[in-house]
DNA sequence: TATAACTACCATACTAGTATATTTATATAA
DNA sequence: TTATATAAATATACTAGTATGGTAGTTATA
């Protein structure tokens, strides 16, 4: 219940500032109002929801205040993981970066952003394994959930992927290179390219920001 | 009922590796099992509790892994913090601060360690207000939940709370003086204080830990 | 006409019973 | 005595009904 309603709502199929509630959802997905009720819970805590107690539930708007918030978060710990990883990341961990690298190529080609949104997390993810630091990355991910709904308004909107992609690249090369400070730098620059197109975004859709 | 379970775990009044039942628990604080079921969710979300489908609950064995990674996480950001708010710290939070340092004193003489356990979060909570990163706060405290257990274990043992409460004030000088280098300096080995005695205190309590 | 009180409705919060799976104890056979 | 099969006990997972509080619409009154 919980992934499912969290995808609706990162892929816009539930609007910010939608009112919903346990029975109607409970409905549709034909399970009862317990499981969903659950969900409600868990999305209200990662603030996906608003839950306003005896009354109802809404779709929280988008708050760049928390989207910031995440993406600081993401640059302190992301830019001590990569300097962390420098030298000593395993060859298993190389091979995944260098399969990871290359389905992103292919789907930039391609124009496959889904797939591409999915590969830029899961690059992401390999580096935190690696450090022993899977946990922190959940609670990055939760924490970055008004983000990810944000980077499927900007998908249509055409990214600039490329950047990205070679971002990654070079990321990966000052990895293998141990070359920590180069690592460093490079991820701080990634991570701080989420800034553009924010407050473009909100003009363009206010009615779905706080 | 989240709350209360939590901190009976905290201070021990639940040992790791006990199992415990929804029923029991909803029996014995007199409500429902539901809202007891709704808090043992979110403690296994934390990893307080593991949750065995079908099966039983078991209060978790303190995880040093998970407890160098929420150490790790709160170097990370807090550094950047103390440095943040260097300079540009609001009037009132110096007060509060300063009136926070002369109660963590009182607490000092007068060895009333729960009370400066307390002092000590909000220390560093009006730090995180400051800077306008209330969310991150609460989703440290939320994986900090493992070194709590182990900072209550330490509070028989008498740590040395000198030394954290004069790491404080001069932590609190260096912002106020706008020298971030020397506040983010004196944040990270405060934040590495935390390492000492945790072997120690595994080898004392071999059955407590993972 | 505006405001206050009342009522019907609907949302979440809670209770309790049922379903389902796992564990443990027991009985039987090799 | 040991191993295996089976049944009872017990835990979570789920369902559904009730309680409680909040909202909006209507009516009555100033």
């Amino acid at each position: 219940m919980y992934t499912t309603i969290k995808q609706q709502i990162i892929n816009w199929e539930i609007k910010p500032g939608t009112k919903i509630s346990e029975k109607e959802v409970a409905e549709k997905l034909e399970v009862s109002r317990t499981p969903v009720r659950e969900a409600f819970l868990q999305l209200a805590q990662e603030e996906l929801l608003e839950i306003i107690p005896q009354s109802g539930t809404i779709v929280s708007n988008i708050d760049l205040e928390l989207v910031e918030e995440a993406r600081f978060v993401r640059e302190r710990i992301e830019t001590a993981v990569a300097r962390e990883v420098c030298g000593c990341i395993s060859e298993e961990s190389v091979f995944q970066l260098e399969m990871n690298l290359s389905m992103q190529e292919l789907c930039l080609e391609k124009r496959t952003h889904q797939r591409l949104f999915e590969l830029d997390e899961s690059f992401h993810k390999i580096l935190f394994d690696e450090s022993n630091k899977s946990r922190t990355w959940s609670m990055i991910r939760q924490m970055n959930s008004h983000f990810d709904r944000l980077r499927v308004l900007r998908l249509a909107a055409n990214p600039n992927w490329n950047v990205v992609v070679s971002q990654h690249k070079e990321i990966f090369q000052a990895i293998v290179n141990n070359d920590p400070d180069q690592a460093e730098q490079i991820m701080e620059s990634h991570l701080k390219l989420v800034n553009f197109e924010k407050e473009e975004l909100k003009k363009q859709y206010p009615d779905y920001f706080k």
